[in-house]
RNA sequence: GGCGGGUUGCCCGAGUGGCCAAAGGGAGCGGACUGUAAAUCCGUCGGCUCAGCCUACGAAGGUUCGAAUCCUUCACCCGCCA
């Protein structure tokens, strides 16, 4: 079995680099392999942009394999280097949080049963917060060459521009150690990440292999990216999409993933689910036919969906999408659907006595940031309340307006929706 | 520590006393076209009690009728030298 979990990868695109396979194959057929990924705790929630990462972990497990999943609450504390510039440091208290915030994400993934391949969350501050600085030096540092560490590309690209301080450019050494450690204490001997994390996750190989004369295995999944060339789980509107239900709805990462762009949403669902060849290459041929139907972005919305959400979850956002973009009359649906739709939306409450206008309604369903924006948006004729255009700025909600009684539909441009509730 | 260059709106970037809420590009947003896709075209793109007002060009102070633009101090970044 163990065999197969390389060439399910292989064909599914989620190989970007890694050592040598055949060793690393020699070594999943002797036995349980255990391997690792770790998350650094850069806000209070992982991001779909982690999923690659979970996601694989969980096919390693299912294979066989044994997963550690790992909170770096000491690597967090530092900040890995990237492009854009030096990183604002957060409070170790911030760190702590989110970091148990993200272990709370992280065991969902994973299977926790006492067998052999049952799963192990550490974070990192546990081996690193007490070691002190003397030691990291003499045992850690002394294995890194200066010379390799600036030629990595980041580095490189830091260097040419506004710089880097000692603190990034240590973090290798950090997560080398990190495998080190796991390599030690659990027999860890396969570290996978995001390809950008090649050059951190060699470290450790190279450091395991100075210090404890072991080979051990890399292997990184590709940098997804959408057709556009953004980063997987960015909303167009910069933000990300979030794991946490209370930062990003399920309804909200249910769209996000309908939504995916006809020139994505295949690689999209051999990466991030676990249907098999025959049905993906048939939601191929759906989508070269009928691509209206948008049959592959609902099975990958829907999968994802479940994945994080769950089953329940994803039925209810199923139904509140079909009824408020069906292409029937608002007013035909009757009200349990309407209540169950809008809830699954932001909504908003307002008193009709006030006679609430279009600006107000955008503005309280947190449609638009601003009066300016809710101006704006009915100026460009972007505004709708129960699918009809409102083209002034003017209107207020009325008694005759309500669905069922209590709701209306506001609409911002062709695809945000909100509700409204009478009260 | 010394000398030089720099810090502009979400990002890049122009702007060296009034015509600057700030050129241009990108992103975003809305419209048209569609399929809740892409591409394309058009519009828009600080806030508000919106023909006006307020806040804003690293921070604070100053000169001036008037400053993103001039002066002073401070902070940070880049480079060269020690």
């Amino acid at each position: 079995m163990g065999t197969n979990i390389l060439d399910e990868l292989e064909w599914r695109g989620l190989i970007a680099q890694s050592t040598d396979l055949d060793p690393l194959r020699r070594d999943l057929d002797d036995g349980v392999l255990t391997l690792y990924a770790g998350f650094d705790p850069t806000a209070p929630s992982l991001h779909a942009g982690n999923l690659m990462q979970l996601l694989t972990l969980r096919r390693f497990q299912k294979a066989g394999a044994r997963p550690i999943v790992l909170a770096g609450g000491a690597t967090g504390m530092i900040g890995d280097p990237r492009d854009v510039g030096e990183r604002a440091l957060n409070s170790a208290d911030t760190v702590r949080e989110w970091a148990d915030r993200i272990r709370g994400q992280l065991e969902r993934f994973v299977d926790f049963d006492d067998g052999p391949t049952g799963a192990l969350v550490v974070n990192n501050l546990d081996w690193t917060g007490g070691q002190t600085t003397l030691e990291f030096l003499r045992d850690v540092g002394k294995h890194f060459s200066i010379n390799v560490m600036l030629n990595r590309d980041t580095v490189k690209r830091r260097l040419a521009g506004d710089g880097m301080s000692y603190t990034e450019f240590s973090y290798l050494l950090l997560q080398s150690q990190d495998y080190l450690h796991l390599h030690r204490q659990h027999g860890c001997r396969l570290q996978i990440g995001g390809s950008d994390q090649w050059g951190n996750i060699v470290g450790g190989v190279d450091l395991i292999r100075r210090v404890d004369g072991a080979t051990v295995h890399a292997l990184t999944t590709p940098l997804v990216t959408d057709a556009e060339g953004r980063k997987i789980g960015k909303s167009t509107g910069g933000g990300s999409i979030w794991l946490d239900p209370a930062m990003t709805s399920p309804y909200a990462w249910y769209q996000y993933f309908v939504n995916a762009a006809d020139a994505d949403v295949i690689r999209y669902l051999r990466f991030f689910t676990d249907l098999a060849r025959e049905e993906i290459d048939e939601l191929q041929r759906e989508l070269d036919e009928r691509p209206f139907a948008r049959a592959a972005q609902r099975r990958l919305a829907s999968e994802l969906t479940t994945l994080v959400h769950g089953r329940r979850a994803t039925e209810q956002v199923i139904a509140a999408s079909s009824a408020l973009f069906g292409r029937g009359d608002l007013r035909e649906l009757d009200a349990g659907t309407l209540d169950a739709a809008l809830a699954e939306v932001p909504h908003a409450e307002v008193s009709i006595g006030e006679r609430p206008t279009i600006i107000d309604l955008l503005l309280s369903t947190g449609l638009v940031d601003s009066r300016s924006a809710a101006r704006r948006t009915v100026g460009e004729g972007g505004a709708y309340v129960n699918n009809t255009k409102v083209p002034d700025e003017g209107w207020t909600l009325g008694e005759s307006d309500l669905l069922a009684g209590r709701w209306a539909v506001v609409r911002r441009g062709k695809r945000n929706l909100a509700g409204v509730r009478a009260g």
